[in-house]
DNA sequence: CCATTAATAGGCG
DNA sequence: CGCCTATTAATGG
């Protein structure tokens, strides 16, 4: 792995890509940089002490907690350029989730109190802020409507199109695996599995493994 | 190889 | 639809 350029790393971020280069020099300086978690590793947990906010640099780690009934719940995905933490921006608490590193991952990250002191210097960033958590409030209201009002296949089938759309293709691989998928979308991985058979069968979409292509 | 995990299939409530 | 079990595939040492 070359020598990591933190000014480098920022720009994976799209909240920080842009900012101007005296806002982002300091965001280096305040930043941990490039923690590596090997494939399978706890990033954080509940009362682990962590705070601030993190963003992930290369890799994949999912967030997800534990039902009252003990089974895990995968709340989302985090990828490449992905920053996870925000709430704590409006709740002082730390995180509630695990995070769990998929595959080898590093992970920058900022302290909370730095983090803000900084926020209170640029406008532009606290927006920016703003309207990326919005964002994720509106998929998050989303899953929920997914969740409580569609059908299995219909959530399936919903899903799939928005991912398609977030990454502007309409064939892919699934960011994760699918017993994951399942939980995120709060099937059993065999109903998951059942599911995109029928489909398939009904042309609605074509897929071996992780390959996905909506027709 | 063996052990473990993931994916799938089939049966049942 | 979820839960359970069995079989198979894929992965890792």
């Amino acid at each position: 792995m070359p020598a990591h350029d933190p000014l480098n790393c920022l720009s994976h971020v799209e909240l920080f890509k842009d900012l101007p280069l005296d806002l982002r020099k300091q965001l280096v300086k305040i930043s941990s940089h490039r923690k590596y978690y090997k494939k399978g590793s706890m990033i954080r947990q509940p009362g682990d002490g962590q705070d601030g906010v993190l963003s992930l640099d290369i890799g994949k780690a999912k967030v997800f907690n534990i039902t009252p009934s003990g089974k895990e719940m995968v709340l989302g995905i985090l990828r490449q350029g992905d920053i996870e933490g925000q709430a704590y921006l409006f709740q002082k608490d730390e995180s509630e989730n695990f995070i769990q590193a998929t595959e080898d991952t590093w992970i920058c990250s900022m302290n909370y109190n730095d983090f803000q002191g900084l926020l209170k210097k640029s406008p532009d960033l606290a927006l920016r802020l703003l309207n990326n958590f919005g964002q994720r409030l509106v998929k998050t209201q989303q899953n929920t409507l997914r969740v409580n009002a569609m059908g299995a296949q219909a959530r399936l089938y919903d899903y799939l199109l928005d991912y398609s759309k977030e990454i502007g293709k309409n064939s892919f691989n699934l960011p994760l695996k699918k017993k994951d998928l399942a939980s995120m979308l709060g099937l059993t991985p065999e109903t998951l599995s059942r599911e995109l058979k029928k489909l398939k069968v009904a042309k609605k979409i074509d897929y071996a493994g992780k390959q996905i292509t909506l027709l």
